[in-house]
DNA sequence: CAGTGGTCTAGACCACTGG
DNA sequence: CAGTGGTCTAGACCACTGC
């Protein structure tokens, strides 16, 4: 790997007078990392190379191969450990989770009551309409995946989630597959189908109960429920997952840390 | 100021063979700067000494300053301006508003709709009951303030809003006080009790609109809404406020992203 | 132009992990 | 013990702001 140069390429600079967007070192070498982790060059789980291999590998010295190291972490792309190495960052870890279901009980600590009972009512493939396709970037008709489920905590079903997923790059996912799969989805997704989340988007209203939610999670129509609506990206911020939650709150709140 | 040396005292070291926590110099650097931040030494808005000066001060080098203010920036404590200086952060910023109200449009940009109507419904002073008293610390019976207000978008009620203060920090406000203050309230908080909001943790749930709230929204009673409950923190952890929102979500939905 | 924060480097040393 | 990430320093230079 050749060096790179501490500022942008000035011929990128169309207009006249235009300014020429200033791109530091340590920026670079994230780019460059960040595409070795999204071709898969290192899988989720293992360790990338060394702080010294790396700078050796782009000819830069040490601290701006952590500068950008440090900002990877602090994206929770990788997960430094002092003394072993630097990790490409898994869902399959227990802390990890609760970074994405943000539903905790009223009394006890996330996670207290034991692993969700998770069932798997359908999956199915359909042709996307207009809005799912909006929502993960295809077009209207595309196939999609459809699933569905119900979590439970103690016995009690306490959120149904509806989700889609663009058919190509999930392809042969199965209801069996799901049900079989015991750990957290997105680790099915990554180990299974290499598509690792990196962030999301959720929309959060209040919804009375209808069609067949009052029954999948055992209220009476109309029960307020929570409707959490995400939309879950890979790396590049592209959109591979749909996702419609309705949450009970009886028992259960949806946390979130302003700061 | 002296020195100070970068290992923690190990006299502090009681138990036989117990582990001596390990403090890093810029974290102590960071207390340093938190404390002059507390006791209003720098004040929301203001700069703070250069790094070179703090490195002065502190008999340490700029890095060490650097990254201590590194930390503070994450923290959103303090706000770095190249060429210009650090400055101690303020709510009295748009962009600033939007970390603590999720609430936004279905359709536009958060804020498009313009500022919100306030409308200070009530502002007594009470006695902290059991529960409110948890919340922020207090023990009960002792003195809060209780505000009720409705927040308005193009004319169309809503929010709903209760808070409870401790009295003490707050003493000498009034409904009169916050319908005259046209800004943040956050802000207000700031400048007139010299109170900085950091952090803040909410629990989120579906409720039917019950008691006075639907005639206040103008929606029929039994209409979930979003019930948020916020515990608002200031430096140290320190409880300073409880807040009960009910947010209608026809045509807004609370926001939050995940990462 | 001086002063600020921002980047990059090189080197020394410390803390932690595992063989 | 070697190898990893973590801390600290000193110095050079760059980008941005305002006078």
């Amino acid at each position: 790997m050749a060096a790179v140069p501490p500022f942008a390429d000035p011929s990128a600079d169309a207009a006249a007078g235009a300014a020429v967007a200033f791109s530091p070192l340590y920026q670079q070498i994230k780019g460059l990392i960040l595409q070795s982790l999204q071709s898969g060059e290192w899988k989720p789980g293992e360790a990338i190379p060394s702080e010294m291999e790396l700078a050796a590998r782009y000819r830069v010295s040490q601290g701006t191969v952590r500068k950008a190291i440090d900002e990877l972490a602090a994206d929770h792309l990788v997960v430094r450990r002092q003394g072993k190495g630097t990790f490409v960052a898994t869902h399959a870890e227990n802390h990890v989770q609760f970074r994405f279901l943000k539903l905790v009980p009223d009394t006890g600590a996330p996670g207290s009551e034991g692993p969700a009972q998770r069932d798997i009512i359908d999956c199915r493939r359909i042709r996307a309409s207009a809005e799912i396709a909006r929502a993960l970037s295809l077009r209207s008709g595309d196939a999609v995946l459809q699933a569905r489920r119900v979590l439970s905590y103690a016995g009690v079903p306490t959120i149904v989630e509806d989700l889609w997923l663009p058919a190509t790059p999930f392809k042969g996912l199965t209801a069996e597959r799901l049900s079989d799969y015991h750990g957290p989805m997105y680790a099915l997704f990554e180990t299974e189908f290499n598509v690792r989340m990196v962030r999301a988007d959720e929309k959060i209203r209040a919804v009375p109960a209808a069609d067949g939610l009052d029954s999948l999670l055992q209220v009476s129509a109309g029960t307020p429920l929570l409707s959490v609506e995400r939309i879950a990206y890979t790396y590049q911020d592209i959109p591979m997952e749909l996702r419609r939650g309705y949450y009970r709150t009886d028992t259960h709140h949806y946390h979130n840390r302003l700061s």
